[in-house]
DNA sequence: AACCGTTCCAACCGCACGCCC
DNA sequence: AGGGCGTGCGGTTGGAACGGT
C-alpha cells in the first residue's frame, strides 16, 4: 500500500519537547481529543509533525501511564512474554497496563536483555546459550513443541491485543490520575478524548501536586475497565495476575522496585526455593487455560498443572520461582563460560548438566504458566 | 576539575497495515 | 483493484546523565 511521508518536514521542530509544547498538546487533546494526528499540530499551534505529537502523547503525556521503575513482577512478566512474543512490544505492553511499548522496549534493551545474557540465557531464544544439553534426544523435540505452541499463542495474543486496542479506543472513562513530564511537571486530569477534562489549573502552568500518588503507586486495575469484548467467566479476576504490580501496597512501599528488586533477585535463589516453587505450582496454582487441551509432555515431569476449579491463583509462587531461577546467576556473580549451568540451583552449586536442564525446564515452565494463565488473567480477556 | 567511556531513554525514522475512496 | 491516507510498530539514534580515572 502506499505510504505518505509523515509530514512536511520543513519548518517543523524536532528534538525534545518543551513544557510549553507539552502544555499546548495536552490542552488541545483535553479539549478536543486528538482526532487526526496530522491535523492536530496546526490546530494546536505546534510546530511539530503529527507523528511527533502522537508519540509524545502516547509515550509520555497520556494520563494513564505509569512511570518510574519497573517492579520485579513487571520485569518477570516482560521476560516471560518476550519469550513467547519476541520483540512484539505493543503486544507485551497490553499485558502491562500503564506501561508503554517504548518504555518496555527500552527497559528490555537496557536492563533485561543484559541480565539474561549474563545468566547465560540467550535473550532472543530464551534458551541457554550452551544449548548442547537441549540438543539431545527428545528435548529438542520438546523445544520444538514449545516453540510451536508459543507461535500459536503468539498469534492469538496478537489478535487479542488488537481487540483490546480497539476496545480501548471505544472506551473513554478514565479516572483521575497523574503523569509527569520530562520537565518534572505533573499534570492532573480527569478526562480525555471525550472523557478527560483538565482539572482547572487555570494558570496555564500545569501545577506540581505534591500529594499526588507517585507514578509507581497509582496502579490500580479497577481503573481500567475490562474491555466489553471477550468477557470470560473469570472476568472479575481478569486483573489478578497484575494486581500486585506497582500497587501502593507492600512491594512499592517496601521499596521493591527495580533496583531493590535486583537485590531481591539475588537474594531469592537457592535450591530450596526452587523446590518450593515447583511444589508451589503443584499445590497452589490452578489454571483455566486455553491451552488445556494441548498436552505437552516433557521428559522429567513436564506437565501442565491444571485443575477444574476455574479459580485462578497466580501469586508470588510463580514470581519467586522464576526469580529464584534467574537470580541464581544474576547480579555480581561473574559468569563462567558454562554460564547458567554452573550453579543455577544455588545451594547445590554442583554445575551438573541435569541441574541446568531442570532449571531450563523450570524457566520454560514459568513461561508456560504465564501463557496458561494469561487468557483469563490479562486485562483483555 | 577535566576528560572520557558508559548507560539510559526520549524521540526519530521508515516500514507495514488497515481503511476508505 | 489499486492508490492515498492515517496510524501502529519496531529498530535506531542523539544527547543528557552518570561514573570512573
Amino acid at each position: 500500500m502506499g505510504r505518505s511521508p509523515c509530514c512536511d518536514k520543513v519548518g517543523l521542530k524536532k528534538g525534545p519537547w518543551t513544557p510549553e509544547e507539552d502544555q499546548k498538546l495536552l490542552a488541545y487533546i483535553e479539549e478536543h481529543g486528538h482526532g487526526s494526528w496530522r491535523a492536530l499540530p496546526v490546530k494546536a499551534g505546534l510546530q511539530r509533525c503529527g507523528k511527533s505529537c502522537r508519540l509524545r502523547w502516547t509515550n509520555y503525556l497520556r494520563p494513564d501511564i505509569k512511570r518510574g521503575k519497573f517492579s520485579l513482577q513487571e520485569e518477570q512478566t516482560i521476560i516471560q512474554l518476550h519469550a513467547l512474543l519476541g520483540n512484539r512490544w505493543s503486544a507485551i505492553a497490553t499485558h502491562l497496563p500503564k506501561r508503554t511499548d517504548n518504555e518496555i522496549k527500552n527497559y528490555w534493551n537496557t536492563h533485561l536483555k543484559k541480565r539474561l545474557a549474563k545468566l547465560g540465557i540467550d535473550p532472543v531464544t530464551h534458551k541457554p546459550k550452551n544449548d548442547a544439553l537441549l540438543s539431545t534426544d527428545g528435548q529438542s523435540k520438546n523445544a520444538a513443541n514449545l516453540s510451536h505452541m508459543a507461535q500459536w499463542e503468539s498469534a492469538r495474543l496478537e489478535a487479542e491485543a488488537r481487540l483490546v486496542r480497539e476496545s480501548k479506543l471505544r472506551s473513554h472513562s478514565y479516572p483521575p490520575s497523574a503523569s509527569t513530564s520530562t520537565s518534572g511537571q505533573l499534570v492532573n486530569k480527569t478526562a480525555w478524548n471525550g472523557g478527560w477534562k483538565k482539572s482547572s489549573e487555570g494558570n496555564g502552568v500545569l501545577s506540581t501536586v505534591n500529594d499526588l500518588e507517585s507514578p509507581t503507586s497509582t496502579l490500580t486495575f479497577s481503573e481500567t475497565a475490562p474491555p466489553p469484548v471477550m468477557s470470560t467467566p473469570l472476568g472479575a479476576n481478569a486483573m489478578t495476575m497484575f494486581e500486585f504490580v506497582g500497587t501502593s501496597g507492600s512491594s512499592h512501599e517496601a521499596g521493591i522496585i527495580k533496583e531493590e528488586g535486583e537485590q531481591d533477585w539475588k537474594g531469592l535463589g537457592n535450591s530450596t526455593q526452587l523446590q518450593e516453587y515447583k511444589e508451589g505450582i503443584d499445590n497452589s496454582m490452578s489454571f483455566t487455560s486455553t491451552l488445556h487441551d494441548m498436552t505437552l509432555s516433557m521428559e522429567g515431569g513436564w506437565t501442565p498443572e491444571r485443575t477444574n476449579s476455574g479459580q485462578v491463583h497466580v501469586g508470588n509462587v510463580i514470581e519467586e520461582g522464576f526469580t529464584s531461577l534467574l537470580l541464581n546467576d544474576s547480579g555480581d556473580r561473574s559468569l563462567s563460560d558454562n554460564g547458567c549451568e554452573s550453579d543455577n540451583s544455588g545451594g547445590t552449586a554442583n554445575g551438573s548438566g541435569s541441574d541446568s536442564y531442570e532449571d531450563n525446564k523450570n524457566y520454560w515452565n514459568s513461561i508456560l504458566h504465564l501463557v496458561n494463565s494469561s487468557p483469563s488473567h490479562s486485562p483483555m480477556f
